[in-house]
DNA sequence: TGAATGATGCACT
DNA sequence: GTGCATCATTCAC
């Protein structure tokens, strides 16, 4: 379970679906030119946040994983909301307009806030970006010791943890660069045929 | 229902 | 200068 407790109020929910990243050897990994000051987290120890900001507008989460050498991390692609839908909404339609400011007039906004509003709950946090609006991320969260009982932004482990049975594997999303061999390995993991996960298909 | 596309800041070569 | 661990919208079928 992924949570953020702070002023901003509280808001939780279960992890669905993620991605594992290697360290220097995998090409797809953000870890592979070394230790850069993007990626200097990886290179420390495990259980702390690794946020970037990918495409210019969207900030992602990580959770870095293994020894320091290692400099691994897990992706959070999706997340099924709990606690704060409403807090999520409103952070995630805030960076919708921040991000269209200069394109629409007023009629365009009325048009999208209301499509926005439609949006389920169960999708608000589907892909790795749309966690990052839902739970207010960006950047300067880098760092966040995530194990941390008392820490604004923590993981949890559920009191209904799934059953693994139920955990697909498959390829890792938008790698294609890293080719096929480091592309091609299952490490994306998500319940199965479940409503939050950002490609059912997938 | 799915493919194409534009937005946007910055890490890296 | 190039391209990205994405998303929402538009347009084709």
């Amino acid at each position: 379970v992924l949570l953020r407790d702070d002023a901003t109020g509280r808001r939780s929910g279960r992890i669905v679906e993620v991605e594992a990243y290697g360290g220097p050897e995998d090409a797809a990994s953000h870890a592979r030119f070394g230790p850069t000051a993007r990626n200097a987290v990886m290179f420390g120890p495990a259980g702390v946040a690794y946020v970037y900001l990918v495409y210019g507008m969207y900030d992602c989460l990580n959770v870095v994983t293994g020894s320091a050498d290692q400099a691994s991390a897990v992706l959070i692609r999706a997340v099924e909301p709990i606690e704060g839908v409403a807090l999520m909404r409103a952070d995630r339609w805030e960076r919708a307009v921040a991000r269209r400011r200069r394109l629409l007039d007023t009629d365009a906004l009325v048009a999208a806030r209301d499509r926005a509003a439609r949006v389920a709950d169960d999708r608000l946090a589907s892909g790795p970006g749309a966690v990052g609006a839902a739970f207010g991320l960006d950047r300067g969260w880098t760092g966040t010791d995530l194990l941390d009982p008392a820490g604004p932004l923590r993981i949890e482990a559920p009191e209904d943890p799934p059953d693994p049975r139920t955990i697909v594997a498959g390829p890792r999303v938008g790698v294609d660069y890293a080719g096929s061999t480091w592309a091609g390995r299952p490490w994306r993991f998500h319940l199965a045929g479940h409503r939050s996960v950002s490609r059912p298909r997938g």
